[in-house]
DNA sequence: TTGAAAGCGCTAACAA
DNA sequence: TTGTTAGCGCTTTCAA
């Protein structure tokens, strides 16, 4: 069996208070029993139950992740940069692939509360707002990255989404597109991409053709919903994908089609993950800073355990275009 | 504060220990209080504190998953997986990026250790044996997949390297290739997968060349190898990398210096990871089934917390070729 | 400087 | 059918 504190404590001929406060580093005692008292936890390989003083009302220093889906390469950044910054301040991550089900969602949520885990970070945002809502009232400390609230005050680290549709579209515009399409994704986040992408058209006094926005998630949405843009009369000459994967989509089915990217059609991906710098060509697209947001809203969500901190927050970071290859200037 | 059982009991009007009788369905009593305390649970939104069962010699219901680098594909595939079995057996999963880190390693072990999980799977194995034996040990469930253990009897879900090179490169010799190099990885399944690649030289009554056998592990790394390859008067005609990575880094290396793949050198990836599909051309790569992988090393682990099987098992799976653009037979 | 003891929330043996 | 009670391993207050 493991040894318990007992156990050091009768090694040591001490009593377990003593042992506890070896441990701990606290309360005074001679140097020669601190001393002994580590070395038999040493030589016995001791490790205080972590069950047993969360129960005394100590921290777990454990936090959930909700995740969308781990398989998924932005996410998959993610939770690494959460749980580089989580290691780094003490905590442990327990990892949750919700798939944007909210039935999932409330199973992790349900067991993340019953092993009081300090903390949750989500990055799949609550498809059940109330179920956020409940968290912040029962004064669970929780953390939203890459998504919002509107309804409920909460701390978040997002990318602002409007300037990242903005910049994308007003890029293409720069170089003189004029007909551009754009491939959303199904969520607030896309939403508010395709307000910057409205708002770079009006601009720059170019029509939105409602015909040219389509939405998806997946490299097969981007597949169907290039074919159909490119089947057009008057097809675009650009597409903002929502994401690399979908932008990845289009780049598939222009070859298939023989339509030379970016001679014949400029495209514009969405997180720069690692997919973006392997395709040929490389695509260029926005970028989301994951690292620092990862760190900072492990920050967030430990400056809410340890109490250091009443005011929610938010932290708006900006995106920014990473110029690769998959984007040219019209044919004239 | 969170109610307890005590607060459910004097709702109810009954002793703590009815209570735990009604939480877990067992024991007998009237239909009439069962129902009342299920009520008052679901009322005051009540959740057992697993701290307290399991200081009580209950499971934690937690594993911990070591890892070696969550933002690579072919890990976060695995995370996956193993989540996924890991939920429907009602386990949570805590994850633990290793680097290969030594340090690490130690100190998540340590942590998980503290926090009293079930048991551990690690995908990275143990640069350090003396640690995996200690676990075993001291009875501590543990699971390898993709890795395994020369000295340890321990459960292992692999893939048979050697017949994963073996099949890479035979399949080039059988396409007319004679010249053949590769970029081993530098873990104990490169090794394996090196002698499978020597043995279908020799079986073809090939030389094998030792310049021709680089190292490496990124795309860098990759680009690197390929290089010195190509510089050489007689450069290979086709090239086995340890995974998808690496024969990118080829391909990018390739593309630099004006060589057409697959025309002019034939690509073999390994690990089948998502990055295989949206290069240009496609990667023919070596499949893992990282997917039924994850489940079955779950599957093992469950059986060794639940103490369902005595005896320590290996699995070892198949590894398929994937064929897609990056391998011709050889100009003539 | 050290120790005794209460109690965290729960389980399970035993008693009523 | 229901309740009493002794711990699980630890922290912390208070006393010695």
């Amino acid at each position: 069996m493991k040894p318990t504190i007992v156990d050091i404590a009768r090694e040591a001929g001490v009593s377990i208070a003593t042992v506890s406060k070896a441990i701990h580093n606290t309360g005074r005692m001679s140097e020669e029993t601190r001393k002994k008292i580590l070395t038999i936890m040493q030589d016995m390989n001791y490790r205080p139950n972590m069950m047993a003083s969360a129960l005394k009302g100590k921290s777990t220093y454990t936090v959930g992740l909700l995740i969308p889906d781990l398989s998924n390469p932005f996410s998959s950044e993610i939770a690494r940069s959460v749980e580089d910054r989580g290691k780094e301040l003490g905590y442990s991550v327990v990892m949750c692939n919700t798939d944007y089900d909210p039935e999932k969602e409330a199973w992790y949520i349900s067991v993340l509360n019953q092993k009081r885990v300090d903390g949750i970070i989500s990055a799949s945002g609550f498809q059940n707002e109330d179920m956020l809502r409940d968290l912040v009232e029962q004064h669970i400390p929780i953390a939203l990255i890459t998504r919002d609230s509107k309804t409920v005050a909460v701390d978040t680290v997002t990318v602002d989404d409007f300037m990242g549709g903005y910049q994308a579209t007003s890029y293409l515009i720069g170089l003189g597109h004029r007909r551009i399409g754009t491939i959303v994704l199904d969520l607030d986040n896309g939403r508010e991409r395709l307000r910057g992408y409205k708002h770079a058209l009006e601009e720059a006094g170019l029509p939105c053709d409602e015909k040219l926005i389509l939405s998806g998630f997946t490299k097969e949405d981007g597949k169907e919903a290039a074919a159909k843009l490119m089947e057009y009369s008057e097809p675009p000459t650009a597409i903002v994908a929502g994401n690399d994967l979908l932008a990845i989509g289009v780049m598939l089915s222009a070859k298939e089609r023989g339509i030379i990217i970016p001679d014949q059609l400029s495209v514009i991906g969405y997180d720069n993950t690692i997919l973006a710098e392997i395709t040929t060509p490389s695509l260029t697209t926005m970028n989301q800073p994951v690292g620092e947001m990862g760190r900072q809203v492990m920050d967030l969500l430990y400056q809410e355990i340890t109490g250091k901190k009443k005011i929610k927050k938010r932290i708006v970071m900006a995106p920014e275009l990473v110029i690769r290859e998959s984007v040219k200037p019209p044919l004239s």
